[in-house]
DNA sequence: ACCTGAACACCGTTCAAGT
DNA sequence: ACCTGAACACCGTTCAAGT
């Protein structure tokens, strides 16, 4: 018997919920969410995008299922020292997770009631800060405060039109030609002497926002 | 001569940019980014798909061009007071933006260079911040976490599965009644003691943040 | 210079039919 | 119970042809 004859088809092995997720994360991960085709899914699995339906109930649970799994890739520490640090922690696991499936962020604005990993992570965040002495208005406002600088974090790095720290020159000098001078005289200053400056690279700016955050929601916390 | 049979058909206007551009974003703030095709686009305008590839080279640029025009409609005045309320205004008047085209912060990640009312607008927020007196180092922290906090805020808002207060309590309680009780203790604490609270309005956190953050710049230039 | 019709290579999803 | 083939109603985009 010949072996399936489309390229990426593997041998048959049960289907299953979680399989399916699985390669659709490596899929989009790969090649872009745009290349994520049920069509496309079901040839990396070696099935016709028909059966994803016994696995799935349509592209938008497949996505929610994909967000979901990302926040259980998520580990986070079972007893969290102090407040701070577990919430130094958990924005360093989230971000890193956030840039390891670029997708993510933009599959986030769907509407779509949080699944049960995404539960649990905001169960041990509200955990963590309420243990640490805040109090639920306080909590309320760091978990604010954390999830949206951690997300738009993580949405401005994937917007880069660069990626390594030579791209970034490139960029950053082709930006620059292309306007008349002057025209943008603060940011060409910027780029000039701050994103040009050898050694630069944006993912460091992550930790000095996050610090000064957390330095906030401390001096909150004192004068609650 | 009869008018065009088409239901939404306008009456032959002469195509623009501008005239494209304008409507892809009414079409997407009333019907949803998936409702944006170049199809139904061309319907709006009273012309086939195709004349739009006359004004925009694809679907890509359609996309970017709405993006940049986001930015184009917050104005910003002219002498920023201080850097501190200059800061405020525009983090209030970009986060309304973000609001009315809540399809805005999804297409933000595609990595494209950004537009020229973009580039006006991120040089006029460098611009107030030197202006104010900070650092160019302290000016890139500045800029870094502000846009990051905005642009994630205005994720979050769009994420949540609910739009009014009433529409709020009702998914809470759905999110609380469907897991075993205290599966997530914190969470359904900070539900019911929080969110299911008389007079809930997320929106309200912005501003927390923001003032957060504003303090932690304000003593980060004190110290430089 | 701008607009169109026909066409191409795709999509997500359904449904009856197979095993 | 799970998988498939054929079909439907869509997509973005091209290209030669019209005005």
């Amino acid at each position: 018997m010949a072996v399936a004859s489309s390229g990426r088809a593997e041998p048959r092995v049960r289907l299953s919920r979680d399989r399916v997720l699985r390669t659709a994360i490596e899929l989009a991960d790969a090649a872009g969410i745009d290349a994520l085709t049920m069509r496309k899914l079901g040839d990396e699995l070696g099935v016709e995008a028909m059966s994803l339906y016994n696995h799935v109930s349509n592209k938008d649970d497949l996505q929610n299922g994909m967000i979901d799994f990302v926040f259980s890739e998520i580990d986070l520490p079972p007893q969290p020292a102090d407040w701070r640090s577990a919430m130094r922690v958990r924005a360093i696991s989230l971000r890193e997770a956030l840039a390891r499936h670029p997708w993510a962020t933009g599959l986030m604005d769907s509407g779509a009631a949080p699944g049960h990993s995404t539960l649990g992570h905001h169960d041990w965040v509200i955990g963590a800060l309420r243990a640490g002495g805040l109090s639920i208005a306080l909590t309320a406002h760091a978990f604010s405060v954390l999830d949206s600088y951690i997300y738009g974090f993580a949405m401005q790095e994937n917007a880069l039109p660069f990626e390594t720290p030579d791209q970034s020159a490139e960029m950053a000098q082709m930006m620059l030609a292309q306007f008349p001078a002057n025209e943008f005289p603060h940011l060409a200053e910027l780029m000039r002497e701050h994103v040009l400056a050898p050694g630069y690279n944006y993912g460091e700016e992550f930790e000095v926002g996050l610090e000064l955050i957390l330095d906030g929601l401390e001096r909150a916390r004192w004068s609650e």
